[in-house]
DNA sequence: CTGTTAGCGCGTTCAA
DNA sequence: TTGAACGCGCTAACAG
């Protein structure tokens, strides 16, 4: 039977059995200013009789600092987003912040909400990878109210605050050249964007693409663009594919696009879910991979190599980019003041089994 | 160049703006009290002009709410918790309520810390996966002090709060059984406990097991023992593995698995990182899966499908493991005070092709 | 419906 | 080195 202890033991309480004056007690419980060993050890000892756990919640009151930092994703199941989470975690915790984590699924209402929570709650920083319609506007609001602000994975157009990710024209163009070299002329894309950016993507225009707002897939289909353009070959808007970033819309995806008339002969996909989605679409369609089809996938996964066949991707270093974000973070809180950084982490193509040279 | 607004605006500067009160400003803002729809509308105008936010920090001071649960997860990297945070995610922020996350990495000392912070945070619940080798005492005084706490995947002998998991004996029992049914002898399960765990874990003394305070592992070897032995099956303790719950342990656990004298039939893994490791050991030992040894693994995965060969898997409801704590959860902070609830929900063994019967 | 006032728990003057 | 007193921004209690 636990007897609740709803009201906490407080400075005054522990200064009251130690027989010093608050002051002394608050001094010596959060270890500023100057106490005497022989009032420390009376407040110490008072504190541990009595149970005293110190309010962070009153000491932010008055510090104007949470020792908190907001964590907004676009949504907790992917892949990239858990090991940039526990790259954030690992360095900020490290550096004594705690992290307040939100959940935005991709909902655009829901990032507005979060943003408001993260500014009520006083967090001292905030770490956002913003959803692709994002409200440019709120972020600069928060960043401009005194929170810094690092931007993960994304960049937004017209807003000067953090970034940390990588280059995702240069990568997805490495990876096009990489099939290309290989001697595929038909290659699809899987975007995983949603049908409000189908029309965008598809449009094969590549100054268009690389001014939309949602940059991860805009200049990652920017740089597709520029290599097929470059080796020649003209842009087909049906290989092409928006529509949804499940892995059951890139099942879907990757069905239909065995279906078209001239179907291609590889396929590269955004993320490591829609590399899955991508193979057992294959599987459903009846066509073997690498033999008839070739894959490549943005992002690896423990899972990689292991799948039938082995994927060749291209890896982000994603703990590293979310120990970055962090760190960038940490460096502003401590005044660094410089113009914003971009941080731009090197990729690295794995080359697996899941690529082979096109059929006959 | 921003204008750093570092001194923010208070309800007192909105009451004054709006030529009210602040008490009335403050109802208005809040949302509770009575005010009338003059007065309303003029301090929405004014803090809407003003650009006020409202400080959570100042008052959860006098609320004594924080409107935060602390979550505490033994590993963000596992799968299994990445679900369970998904869904404990999504019905907090229903509720209004916000996460504040901290990551053990399985280190009973960061967990200590982490319960310390929480507590000082003064979140208004706890969900907690404690590590192996849990502080009971301590998480009992957290419970005691008024703060509820809900135990993910384990429970803890001795403390009385409420638990949300699996009916983990009874699930490797069903995993077991499903081998012998097909004929396996030699069944081999790799664990991911610890070598601190090691000798209880193969001491086969199922009264022992069952007594661990690490629950998962224990009770799930217990059922493990408790099946073959129905089966008239001696105990073999180098067929239980507890050297690692990392991908490369449960990868070097197969392969000298396969070394061993009288190597086994059938492995049985306890979480979807083991499985993976598993079967890339028997990759390098040169063993074919299922045709020469056999694999279940604990928790299903979206790669589990589309790895060579399909994994078959006893299936956590791993997400709505993570609703249900949050829900019980706010049930405790609406009030309800009955015994504490041990939710077991069902697992569902899902049968794909990575058993067969034994090779001879 | 509105205003006044006290105080949540702690860090921070300032004087002793 | 210590203590008394003020105030962070807000809500609750009470009077009007």
């Amino acid at each position: 039977m636990a007897s609740e202890v709803r009201s906490r033991v407080t400075v005054i309480d522990v200064a009251r059995a130690a027989g010093v004056s608050v002051a002394t007690a608050a001094r010596a419980l959060g270890g500023y200013g100057s106490v005497s060993q022989a009032s420390r050890r009376k407040v110490d000892e008072a504190a541990a009789r009595l149970g005293y756990t110190p309010n962070m919640v009153a000491r932010s009151m008055i510090t104007g600092s949470t020792k908190t930092i907001g964590v907004i994703v676009a949504d907790i199941e992917n892949q990239f987003f858990q090991l940039v989470l526990r790259g954030v975690s690992r360095v900020l915790s490290e550096a004594g912040f705690d992290l307040v984590l939100a959940n935005t699924e991709e909902s655009i209402e829901v990032e507005r909400r979060s943003l408001r929570v993260m500014t009520s709650r006083r967090v001292d920083g905030l770490i956002l990878s913003p959803t692709e319609v994002a409200d440019v506007a709120q972020i600069r609001a928060v960043a401009d109210s005194g929170i810094p602000v690092v931007l993960l994975d994304r960049r937004l157009r017209g807003l000067k605050v953090d970034s940390v990710g990588i280059r995702n024209r240069a990568a997805s163009h490495e990876a096009t050249t990489y099939l290309l070299d290989r001697g595929h002329r038909q290659i699809a894309v899987v975007t995983g964007g949603g049908a409000e950016h189908a029309e965008e993507l598809r449009s094969g225009n590549v100054g268009r693409l690389r001014r939309m707002s949602a940059t991860t897939l805009g200049t990652r289909t920017a740089g597709y663009l520029e290599a097929i353009e470059a080796a020649g070959i003209a842009h087909v808007p049906d290989y092409v594919v928006a529509n949804g970033f499940r892995q059951s819309d890139a099942r879907t995806a990757a069905r239909e696009l065995m279906r078209l008339p001239q179907p291609p002969t590889a396929i590269m996909a955004f993320d490591s879910l829609l590399n899955l989605g991508v193979l057992q679409g294959l599987g459903d369609a009846g066509v073997r991979c690498p033999d008839q089809v070739s894959l490549i996938g943005f992002d690896d996964a423990p899972w990689a190599e292991v799948v039938d066949p082995p994927l060749t991707v291209i890896a982000q270093p994603t703990e590293e980019i979310g120990a970055l974000a962090a760190r960038q973070l940490l460096d502003r809180l401590g005044g660094e003041s410089g113009a914003p950084m971009n941080h731009r982490l090197p990729v690295r193509l794995i080359e697996r089994q899941s690529v082979a040279r096109p059929p006959g």
